[in-house]
DNA sequence: TTGAAAGCGCTAACAG
DNA sequence: CTGTTAGCGCTTTCAA
């Protein structure tokens, strides 16, 4: 943490505040020690009803603003080891956080949370390339002095976690992590493996045998659920995952919400390259005609491999059934309809789900970390027939 | 605000805090007064190189942690009127900020200020519709301490700055408000009247003498401004405003970028109606089939109304000119390519403004409220062309 | 129940 | 230049 910021920026009104009303003056005006007032209105200490309702009406004529005192309150309670919340909770996202509805849906449902409770959310995108240092090198000040109460970290968000526990000021308030489990946290998951399994069973039952499930390089506790998804369905019929499931790996690039077509608007984004990954994908499809389906890992790629099999003139669900993840985009045709069949992650409610057990940890109604794992919805559309051979 | 949020919410952290260093245990060990060491460490007062040096080392030995100590520093200064900033400026946009580029670009600009800053952004999402004290009740607790040494405000946001500015504990912070000017803070706006006019001239070039500019119902300044722009070029060309061009309001919802088709994915949105104010629309186009042209306020509602008019086998450009306004959302061909002419926001570059302005204005290098004028761009795309007769 | 006194860790005014 | 003293406004003993 940059020592210089802390310590340098001092600024003084243009216009000298009036000073402030304190228990002080309440105690002057009402005849009684500025400890009584201090028991009327912060209620330490006992005090008898009578006198307790005169002070805190004096208080309330005179103007007295609690909020203004908090700093002294603090330094009063730093004796007793105890904190005053400041209701504010960081919400930590991969950079860019404007694109995607992965983070911008739990946003709207932390951001309702928070809203309901009073609590502020300090928006933070983090470079997961990043490195540790540098994280900490990178975060404002108001952490290293503990404004946030707590923390929701969506996605992978490296060493941040780390970071965030090794900062005094931070130590070892409550975290929650979406979508990535981890046993330091809170964690609000989604249970992506029933969901890869009810899209299985639904390809079966159409008469698939092959397929193909487009993951990203990297071994994350995600991919792996949805594989056991695919893997359970595939043991349940009686099939052997290991001949009837293959896995590809595509430049990371195409796994990324931003590449696909129709994702969201963004000023001066570049036009769309449908030919990406073309030339590894559709040779392996040549060289497998027996793969009738496709798994992607978020629909956004799915909409990609559908533009660009379609160039390539093979067609969707006729020659190739496509399966998306997440819902958040669809191939949506001249009346609005979206045809992409896909595993819908309840991401909103994640959101809301996230927000509500950290305050809940930060609050105190709840002592312990909490694993919540949500249900996807398996949502039937357009882009899953019956198998024919290429 | 809620007395009861400030004053009830105090925790005690699970595992007692080893008790942090202050700087007497540094003036003990170093057998010097504890004023010499707050010289050292935090410039108060003259001291020795030596000296300073000297104690700086022990501090850093000791594991001194000044942001951990700033509650004390804050209470010492409040004698003399001086704060320590918080490197936290609030962000209030509009309700469901997650729509719509117009809040989400800027959002960008900002967060890349003050990540090279050190800032730390408060994102506040404000129903417009909300009355004004509960915009005050609906606040954290962070707002009325003063943690945020200031704000952008995105849109009109109602009696949000009166409110703000009557926070005991915001008070005369500066504010920045964006897109629309206002006499009582730093405004960051754009160059609509001359975007208006330039593509008013290229119409006119093309042979369009009749216009149409649909605008809101509400009388902003930014209307006023973009009017304004169609006025001073068809008074350049020797003509008159008042017959040539005609203004219509539509039903409020169309005017708002969640009713365009493709522009914004959304888990759960409905399908578009595209036929939304289509009642109101063709049947004056019908009857004013002198109007060759169409001003949109935004984007989004020009890619509702080209499909509109498509719908009732009205063509663009054949038959209708459109012009956007933002270059937000494109009507996007399978290739990639933008067909919509509309007038570029330099969204980002006003995000990035905004926050450069606001921080200057916090950290007192600028010490008057500025207005800053961003140039728009006019972009010539497929969706003008020479009018013919219908 | 009440209130005086002694902190919390720093800054500020003033002697030395 | 240095250290002492007295705050900042609240909390917390601890007598009364």
């Amino acid at each position: 943490m940059k020592t210089e910021q802390i310590i340098s920026t001092i600024t003084r009104p243009d216009t000298p505040t009036p000073k402030s009303i304190t228990i002080r003056d309440i105690a002057k005006v009402c005849g009684v020690g500025k400890t009584t007032v201090g028991a009327a209105i912060y209620g330490t200490g006992r005090i008898s009803e009578q006198k307790r309702a005169d002070i805190l009406r004096v208080a309330e004529e005179m103007g007295y603003d609690p909020a203004l005192q908090t700093v002294a309150r603090r330094l009063g309670l730093q004796k007793s080891q105890q904190r005053i919340l400041n209701h504010v909770l960081a919400y930590f996202t991969e950079l860019d956080f404007t694109f995607g509805a992965y983070a911008r849906e739990p946003y709207r449902g932390i951001a309702a949370v928070c809203h309901r409770e009073r609590f502020a959310v300090l928006l933070t995108e983090n470079d997961d390339s990043i490195r540790p240092a540098d994280i900490l090198a990178g975060l404002p000040g108001t952490f290293a002095r503990g404004d946030a109460d707590g923390a929701i970290m969506a996605g992978h968000q490296g060493h941040l976690l780390d970071v965030l526990r090794r900062i005094p000021g931070f130590g070892d308030r409550p975290v929650v992590r979406l979508f990535h489990p981890s046993p330091d946290a809170s964690c609000v998951l989604s249970d992506d493996q029933t969901g890869t399994a009810d899209a299985t069973r639904h390809l079966l039952a159409l008469g698939h045998r092959h397929f193909l499930h487009l993951y990203m390089p990297i071994e994350s506790a995600i991919v792996i659920n949805r594989v056991n998804g695919i893997q359970e369905a595939l043991t349940e019929a009686g099939l052997d995952p290991a001949a009837q499931l293959s896995g590809l790996d595509l430049p990371p690039l195409l796994l990324t919400p931003q590449t696909a077509p129709h994702v969201l608007p963004r000023q001066g984004a570049p036009a769309q390259e449908v030919t990406l990954g073309a030339d590894i994908l559709l040779p392996y499809l040549h060289a497998h005609p027996e793969i009738t389906a496709i798994f992607c890992e978020n629909d956004a790629m799915a909409l990609h491999l559908w533009h660009m099999l379609l160039n390539a003139g093979l067609h969707v669900p006729g020659d190739i059934s496509l399966i998306g993840f997440d819902d958040t985009d669809g191939m949506v045709d001249g009346t609005g309809v979206n045809h992409l069949t896909t595993i819908r992650l309840p991401l909103y409610d994640m959101g809301v789900a996230a927000a509500d057990l950290l305050i809940q940890r930060i609050t105190g109604q709840l002592t312990e970390d909490e694993h919540r794992v949500l249900p996807v919805e398996f949502i039937v559309r357009q882009s899953t027939a019956p198998p024919r051979s290429r």
